[in-house]
DNA sequence: CTACATCCTCTAGCGACTAGAGGTGCAAGA
DNA sequence: TCTTGCACCTCTAGTCGCTAGAGGATGTAG
């Protein structure tokens, strides 16, 4: 039962120490314990739970919901039915995120591609950004 | 010359009210001329800055970009290298992105498609949220 | 003339951190 | 033992791009 420390316990979860902080602030995750100097001392289950935040965020999902799929994960004989909401409505995004990023994509290769590299009156980059109805994909 | 108020600007350049101040206050757009009353009074010219404010926006450019952008739309005589450098760079951006959001979508689908749904100690969201190795696509 | 929409300024808040100031704790080498 | 130097502590304020609300003035239609 060694002590952890913040910096260990970032170092492990991939978490950076001020965020810690920040989700101990919040109530994302419990208080440590603290030495006698007051430094917090984290147990492993600690590292485990900042492991979990650090995917959900690297996955989009906002603290809200992180912090409701911790609650379930919490307690493991609830039904898993909002755990699948929160991940089916998180995926409904990304695929709107996805397309809308494509149509993006679409228009500012035309842009890039346009460019005649010479000076800005007659330069498509420019000129796009003036003239929305110049845009394939008018739909953003 | 009818006096453009602000709402009207909005309306024309799809921006919204509050936004158009906020750009005026950031120095986005030139402070316009007001009247009697103390109204701000848009010029035609204002509402095309605002429209290429917003489609830029829409595209994901950051304000210090549209700032180049502006000055440079400012200038049509000076080379356009700088804005086909900064729409470029937004494109590699919003391919990186893309990218990584495909992945997000596949990890998310294995998680939906698993999830039995049940109770959480067998739902495959909390089981791959806790743990990051059964990532299919590690690398996000 | 009155009602009501629109305008004004100003401050504070959002999410999710991040940076910095100013100070304390702790482990290792001389 | 002392000192060096890193890691830790708390607290406040800043980031980005707005958005919301308070509290009041102006403008317009009936």
């Amino acid at each position: 039962m060694k002590k952890i420390t913040i910096g260990e316990a970032a170092r492990q979860s991939g978490v950076k120490v001020p965020t810690v902080r920040y989700y101990e602030s919040i109530g994302l995750l419990a208080a440590p314990s603290r030495s006698e100097g007051n430094q917090r001392s984290f147990e492993p289950a600690d590292i485990s739970r900042l492991a979990f935040i650090r995917h959900a965020r690297e996955l989009g999902f906002e603290i809200d919901a992180i912090r409701t799929l911790l609650t379930l994960q919490d307690d493991p004989h609830q039904s898993c039915a909002s755990a699948d909401a929160i991940a089916k409505a998180r995926l409904i995004e990304v695929e709107q995120r996805i397309r809308s990023l494509m149509a993006l994509k679409a228009e500012l290769e035309i842009m890039v591609e346009g460019c005649g590299h010479g000076r800005v009156d007659q330069c498509r980059v420019i000129e796009v950004l003036a003239d929305h109805g110049q845009c394939t994909h008018p739909h953003h």
